[in-house]
DNA sequence: TATCCAATGTTTTCATTAGAAACATTAAAA
DNA sequence: TTTTAATGTTTCTAATGAAAACATTGGATA
């Protein structure tokens, strides 16, 4: 092809753009049952080039996961502020949480689906674990109820993977759960925890 | 094909067939990436008798979540025992909404998937309801706190919600959430709601 | 600098799938 | 008995994931 064409044969970038793609798709269609061919088209890409950067569309899923985590990871430590209490630095961190996947539905689900693969599966509890240092802290601090620590953290993750599900699947219905239903649910959980 | 056929042509109970093959697959499968066509196989039609039942995929799928609601619903009404205090009542319920979709991870997130069609999250909805009204009669009988009724059931249901999706997922590691995280986050919660 | 080679894209091919359409068989109504 | 609607089958199309063979290109190396 010596025509200038404005189309190199290498892309020079295509990974991240392929990831780019499909993390597009992931936020519009709100499924993960988006094709590798469609980001390869988005790509401007032939449907056979994404498998010289991906094994197969699993491998492409986990580096969707890898990203999701990672952009999750920055804003909950974004959401952290040391100065307030420790009951509400909590629920800081427990609405940052509900709030990334809330608004990222599709790769949220992804991250805790396990069509990603196994590694994830570590991924997903080191992102809980911010919770539970923050359990571990109160409790140190007299705020929370010594008791069960683990009884405590299986709750606190349960309830923000919980709502957060819910939420994603618009079961939260104004009707049964009130206006601001993620807000009194967590309310509820810190009186359980909380002295 | 007049030669005696121990497969006549009519299959007779093909949708029920159809139904009870896609649930099979759904246990053995653990995931909802089961085809039509293998389906059919197991059934021992052809690709395209499912259509005269089924006008697609997504029918065959709603179908499937219907038939999951009711025995999650039945599952859950015979685990109804009145003369118990409202609280352990509150308990055994959410124990058996949790083992019911643990026991059927598929169909379970099947049911809350929304890949099921719209109708499904009245469904969804009216299981949750269950808990609900459990709630409602714990206040009228003093037992759980008064203030907001509405709190206490959103976190009612994403507590039962997020624990059954993390325990399907594997991610209620003993190491992490001790031996009984189901028991001890449910005890967690009623901490937060009983007086 | 000229050459080679590994990385990256493309084209071609195959098996599988969802679904539509046309045809076959059968049970039951008229 | 005849007709017809329900239910199955065959055949076809378009799309997909994946593998294989081929093309291009930028950089290491001699």
């Amino acid at each position: 092809m010596t025509e200038s064409n404005n189309q190199p044969y290498h892309h020079g970038d295509l990974r991240r753009v392929l990831i780019e793609a499909a993390l597009g798709m992931l936020q519009e269609d709100k499924g993960l049952q988006f094709t590798l061919r469609e980001i390869a088209r988005r790509a401007g890409v032939s449907h056979a080039a994404p498998y010289r950067h991906f094994s197969d569309k699993v491998a492409l899923l986990t580096e969707l996961a890898e990203v999701g985590f990672e952009k999750m990871g920055e804003q909950l430590t974004a959401a952290i502020q040391e100065n307030l209490p420790i009951e509400e630095q909590l629920i800081a961190i427990a609405k940052a949480y509900i709030k990334f996947g809330t608004s990222n539905p599709a790769l949220y689900q992804l991250m805790f689906s396990a069509d990603a693969g196994e590694k994830e599966d570590e991924r997903a509890m080191a992102t809980l674990n911010i919770l539970i240092t923050l359990l571990k802290r109160g409790q140190e601090e007299g705020a929370f109820k010594i008791r069960p620590l683990q009884g405590h953290a299986a709750a606190c993750c349960a309830m923000v993977h919980g709502l957060t599900m819910l939420a994603i699947h618009g079961l939260l219905e104004p009707e049964k759960f009130g206006e601001n239903p993620i807000e009194s649910a967590l309310a509820t959980l810190l009186e359980g925890i909380a002295n």
